[in-house]
DNA sequence: CGATTCGTTGACGAGGGTCAATGCACGTGG
DNA sequence: CCACGTGCATTGACCCTCGTCAACGAATCG
């Protein structure tokens, strides 16, 4: 089932057959959850944590403006909430952004897995500071650069995200956000997000229908968004 | 000598007598590193990880417009890269901001830690999972903030964790940043920096000579920036 | 078939950027 | 001790990006 979880972690190193095995085993049950609901909220510690098998997901936070920010996307692959081995306290909340089928794994097994699996645990480990160099460059692309790059930025991110994950053909894959759920990750009103988003299409950068993007000029698009792929870690060692 | 790296980690768990020992056996030297002056450089894996013991460093990445832009203040106590345990490549590089001391840790040490001593490998883990929660607090400050709230929001951050690390006294601490440095994190043009800043001077908020900074009225100074510490993970358990 | 959600467009204003000059506290060398 | 240079803070004038408010379309769904 998790195989876009695999393909990810053989960026770090393949796992054997035994290993892929136990990381299946581990899955208690698999729930869909429906657009806009929430998998994890913010607050208690669950006894779960929540590995990604279809569809798009998002962390945010609830500001004291009524506003949320949104800050980071998750896509099939993606464990959401490693955390919760170890915090007490989830800072912030998960929901799904699209339709999304979610795999239930006990913290328990993570934690017996992180202790006595040394190469999952690492591969697990990765994963997080990739994570961490993610959210790096999304600070970077709002403290530094205007509306349109920031856009084309995070385009060019989830579709070298969605490659390796095994769900982009061709250049183009889903992308399943409103515009203001854009925006709200971009810190952009809605009515900008569309204006920029316009200018790229008019400048035949992309191409959307419905909820699948199209990227017509992947060099141009890395150009002005100022994308370079180093911090996802791709080589594989 | 790295007091500070202790009283951070009691947050999760005391250590033993003989832990703290083999962390402190660990450092292979201690070297005082000038203001501005990189510790480590962008690009290639290098073979310490660095522990900060004196002044403060941040995360910074250099952009093709020929900015930079500052993702992370690092103060005594802070773990520099652990990443470079398991990545092959520094995805940005780390400066001193004030004169710093820094301990040198061979990377084949720390990975001996995190193999064989559970209880000091989780310390890190933990610690690892607060500098992301710390990053999204970042993100969520760019992107829905106004320049004197992102502002506000450092400070109150950069004093509780000063209070950690143990050293804020009262409600000064030293806060060694100058107007640029400050802008170059929170997005803000040196000059923007300079009138919110004064805001909170003005509203008597805040008080500055030369690089120690003394908060007048804590809670209002919170309540501006919408700062809520939880995110921060004090509590010790 | 409305009802709702999401995208599109316009008018206007404000927060923050840009450019540039000035002041102030240093540290250094003569 | 003064002269000078340098780094940093301060302030003003002006402009542009982006936010706000609001109305209208288009698509989807029960």
């Amino acid at each position: 089932m998790p195989e876009a979880l695999f393909r990810k972690f053989e960026r770090f190193h393949a796992f054997t057959e035994s290993e892929k095995e136990m990381l299946i085993d581990s899955i208690e049950r698999v729930e869909k959850i429906g657009k806009g609901r929430d998998i994890i909220s913010e607050g208690r510690n669950p006894e779960h944590v929540h590995l990604l098998l279809e569809g798009w997901a998002c962390r945010y936070q609830l500001l004291d403006s009524g506003k949320q920010h949104i800050m980071a996307f998750l896509i099939p692959g993606d464990l959401c909430d490693v955390h919760v081995t170890l915090l007490d306290y989830m800072d912030h909340s998960i929901r799904a952004v699209s339709p999304a089928k979610v795999a239930y794994i006990p913290t328990r097994q993570i934690k017996e897995i992180l202790g006595c699996h040394q190469r999952i645990a690492n591969a697990l480990f990765w994963a997080m500071l990739v994570d961490e160099a993610i959210l790096r460059q999304w600070l970077v692309n709002l403290g530094s650069r205007s509306a349109v790059q920031r856009i084309a930025h995070l385009i060019c991110e989830m579709r070298v995200r969605s490659s390796v994950a095994g769900i982009c053909k061709e250049n183009t894959f889903t992308f399943p956000l409103t515009q203001e759920e854009l925006g709200e990750a971009m810190g952009l009103t809605q009515v900008h997000t569309n204006r920029s988003l316009r200018k790229l299409r008019d400048e035949g950068l992309i191409r959307r229908d419905r909820y699948e993007l199209e990227i017509c000029d992947w060099a141009r698009l890395q150009q002005i968004a100022g994308f370079r792929d180093e911090y996802l870690h791709l080589k594989a060692r």
